[in-house]
DNA sequence: CCTGAGGGC
């Protein structure tokens, strides 16, 4: 039998008698012959001890340690005592009438989303324009479209509509929209002062992404714009009103509702209350370093002792959730015959969609299902039946740690959550009914949680974002926002920006630069494909920089199958490196394509272009999303009349113009060789090397272009190409280098 | 000689 690497087992289970710390029930009956499922073979699972905290803490108590003013909690919390949605809904409507501004705290289950937006129609208040409701997620804004179009009795797209990438599902008689708040950054573009719009709604605005962020900064800009009462006519008796004014409710679920109406000068917070089921809290008495190990015991301690009911584990990646998987599946054969039986389910983005269905597949009569979860089930996902929840109180954060400007990377560490991230996990228990949340961390660990996490703005490259504001006319590093990006930020911005030609030396957009916003790509792939309309290879360079810009990895490279792999992708391998290898893939897919794609229908042909990618290990869910991207990649180029069929060929050297093209948008990931055989950035001061997973690896040349560095044990290039070291000296502002 | 939180245009 394999052996589990968990080592906090021990013979005997429970003989220990915990006695002093206040115990929640089922612990006290922790008598070992009690347990009607007791786990066979030497090794029992020593039980945790949790203290417990019930019930859970009202809003009330949670706001007062939330922020200084105490004062006005009361006079809220009598507010929102009026407020369950229905009966609030005059009063709703009243206040944002009266304000320009709106702070709407709604509990999860108030039904804020799905109400408010019909309340405003019904009331009139969007006579002139439509009403836009952000959501940072895509499968939010169209199962929300969907949910009132039903609620509405209109058909999809016509009154109720939405719009997110690649679907935009409205029509000019739509009056409510849920777009996602990267697609109305992207709206800005083409109607700088939201015009069409009477009311925006930004929900989830605790989430506090860099685009909401970036909404909210031009939103107090627009709003003082659009409302200002107009001069003329002033002290003649007559009142004039503005235009065209803007109304903006922002919808927030957890505890800085003051943040958001202080920046908004004071604006009023209103406070709907949810339909939550009580949740029982309980801590462990004691820190748990191992929090697989505890999340294992604490699993067989519910399935033993507790109701019928599925258990949600929060874990902060696939590597926990793997390992935990494998242990409850061993320790559940030892259960007794007669027992209940355990139903493990892994829930994470870079699973198949398959797999993930699982999650709605009710268990089978007396078995217990386990969902092992990453923070996707924190917000993305609702998984129903969930009576239990375990958080380990660890999730992993992308951060971008920046060494002098061109040096920085990006890491992806394990790190403590917030307060608000558990309250949060905990609530995923009493979604159905009453629950109960175990918490792999002590009381005093929790308290000493920071209160919400540090928003996007300051750990986020900003290059995006600040190329897309000046196309919008706006400085973003004199704007005022919630939170102000450091200045490290800004200068890593800036100095990105004018390296790939959008900014010239007086920080002032380029033509180059406006035309780079336009794609939806980032920044230094934008300016790869316009640099292909030079070098004649647009076909090539778009079918690379799709792949890259898909969410998923294309090549397939798990542990187990590592070899098979290997000698799978050796056919697609281009001698120049990683870029061209992809393009071979691609171009070998399309071929799949054309040949199978015949009148046989499209099922079929689906069936065996996924069979040639599990042949060839590489991923059919990247490789549809790159298709999908490049589709509308080349609608792009049309619109700005570049020829996207322009191909440099595929004869031998005929690549070099792709190289050329990427050098333009990488100009900041290159790198030169050193005599050590590591790599020296030609921008930056990092010494880098190339990834094991690289066909590259290993190789000595003069030059390379990569996709990104990684920092793991050290500083790995990852997506690499040989250049000639003149490539790099031929981008105008490096001529001193290279040459 | 490695390695994968979650999102968005």
């Amino acid at each position: 039998m394999a052996k589990i690497k968990h080592r906090a087992l021990t013979s005997g289970g429970t003989s220990e008698k915990p006695a002093k710390r206040p115990r929640v029930a089922w612990m006290d009956e922790s008598d070992d012959e009690a347990h009607s499922h007791k786990i066979n073979g030497a090794e029992a699972l020593k039980s945790l001890k949790f203290d417990a905290q019930s019930p859970r803490p009202t809003k009330k108590q949670k706001m007062a340690g939330a922020g200084p003013s105490g004062s006005k909690q009361a006079a809220m919390q009598e507010q929102r005592k009026q407020l369950p949605i229905a009966l609030g809904r005059d009063a709703i409507i009243q206040e944002i009438k009266d304000n320009d501004v709106t702070v709407l705290v709604g509990e999860t289950g108030s039904g804020k989303t799905t109400q408010i937006p019909q309340y405003i129609l019904e009331s009139g208040l969007a006579r002139n324009g439509m009403i836009a409701v952000t959501q940072p997620r895509r499968v939010a804004a169209t199962s929300l479209a969907s949910r009132v179009a039903l609620e509405t009795q209109s058909q999809l797209g016509s009154l109720v509509g939405y719009s997110v990438r690649f679907s935009d599902v409205s029509s000019d008689k739509t009056k409510i929209k849920f777009v996602t708040d990267g697609m109305l950054v992207r709206e800005l573009m083409g109607d700088p002062e939201m015009e069409r719009y009477s009311v925006v709604i930004i929900d989830e605005a605790h989430e506090r992404t860099l685009r909401t962020d970036v909404l909210l900064a031009r939103l107090k800009g627009i709003l003082k714009k659009r409302n200002a009462v107009p001069t003329e006519g002033k002290g003649k008796g007559k009142e004039r009103a503005p235009k065209n004014p803007l109304k903006v409710v922002i919808m927030s679920a957890t505890l800085d509702a003051d943040k958001f109406s202080s920046f908004f000068g004071n604006a009023k917070i209103l406070y709907v209350q949810g339909r939550q089921h009580p949740v029982a809290i309980y801590h462990t008495s004691t820190p748990q370093p191992d929090y697989v190990d505890a999340a294992l015991r604490t699993v067989f301690q519910i399935h033993t002792d507790q109701p019928t009911g599925d258990i949600l584990v929060f874990l902060p990646g696939q590597e926990d959730i793997e390992s935990l998987d494998k242990s409850l599946q061993l320790y559940a054969k030892r259960l007794p015959q007669d027992a209940p039986g355990i139903l493990t389910c892994p829930l994470y983005a870079s699973l198949p969609a398959s797999q993930q269905q699982q999650i709605f597949v009710p268990a089978p009569k007396g078995m217990r299902k386990v969902i092992l979860a990453t923070n996707i089930a924190e917000t993305s996902v609702t998984i129903p039946g969930v009576r239990y929840v375990i958080d380990s109180g660890k999730c992993k954060e992308k951060r971008w740690v920046g060494r002098g400007v061109g040096g920085g990377f990006d890491t992806l560490l394990t790190r403590d959550i917030t307060k608000s991230s558990a309250w949060q996990r905990t609530g995923r228990a009493g979604r159905e009914a009453a629950g109960s949340c175990f918490r792999l961390y002590t009381e005093d660990a929790f308290s000493a949680l920071p209160l919400s996490a540090e928003p996007e703005i300051r750990r986020c490259s900003l290059v995006a974002s600040m190329l897309q504001l000046k196309c919008l006319g706006q400085d973003l590093e004199e704007m005022e926002f919630m939170e102000s990006p450091d200045q490290e930020g800004i200068a890593q911005a800036l100095m990105a920006l004018y390296l790939l030609g959008a900014l010239d030396d007086r920080k002032h957009l380029t033509d180059l630069g406006r035309r780079m916003a336009f794609f939806p790509l980032e920044p230094a792939l934008s300016r790869a494909v316009l640099a292909s309309v030079e070098f004649g290879c647009t076909s090539e360079v778009l079918a690379i920089v799709s792949v890259l810009s898909a969410s998923s990895k294309l090549f397939v490279d798990t542990t187990d199958s590592r070899e098979s792999a290997r000698e799978a992708h050796t056919k697609f391998r281009h001698i120049s490196g990683d870029h061209l290898t992809v393009l071979n893939v691609v171009r070998a897919y399309e071929e799949v394509l054309q040949a199978e794609g015949g009148a046989d229908g499209r099922k079929a042909s689906r069936a065996a272009l996924k069979d040639w990618c599990v042949r060839n290990y590489v991923s059919h869910r990247c490789l549809t999303e790159a298709l999908e991207i490049r589709a509308q990649l080349r609608e792009y180029c049309e619109r700005q009349a570049i020829d996207w069929r322009a191909s440099c060929g595929d004869r031998v050297g005929e690549e070099q113009a792709v190289l050329r093209s990427l050098v333009r948008g990488l100009v900041q990931n290159t790198a030169f060789l050193q005599p050590d055989g590591r790599y020296k950035q030609v921008i930056g001061h990092s010494i880098v090397k190339i990834h094991p997973g690289s066909s590259l690896c290993d190789k000595k040349v003069p030059a390379i272009i990569y996709d990104e560095l990684v920092y793991t044990t050290q500083i790995y290039a990852r997506g690499v190409s040989a250049i000639p070291r003149n490539y790099i000296a031929e981008v105008p502002l490096l001529k001193h280098k290279g040459s």
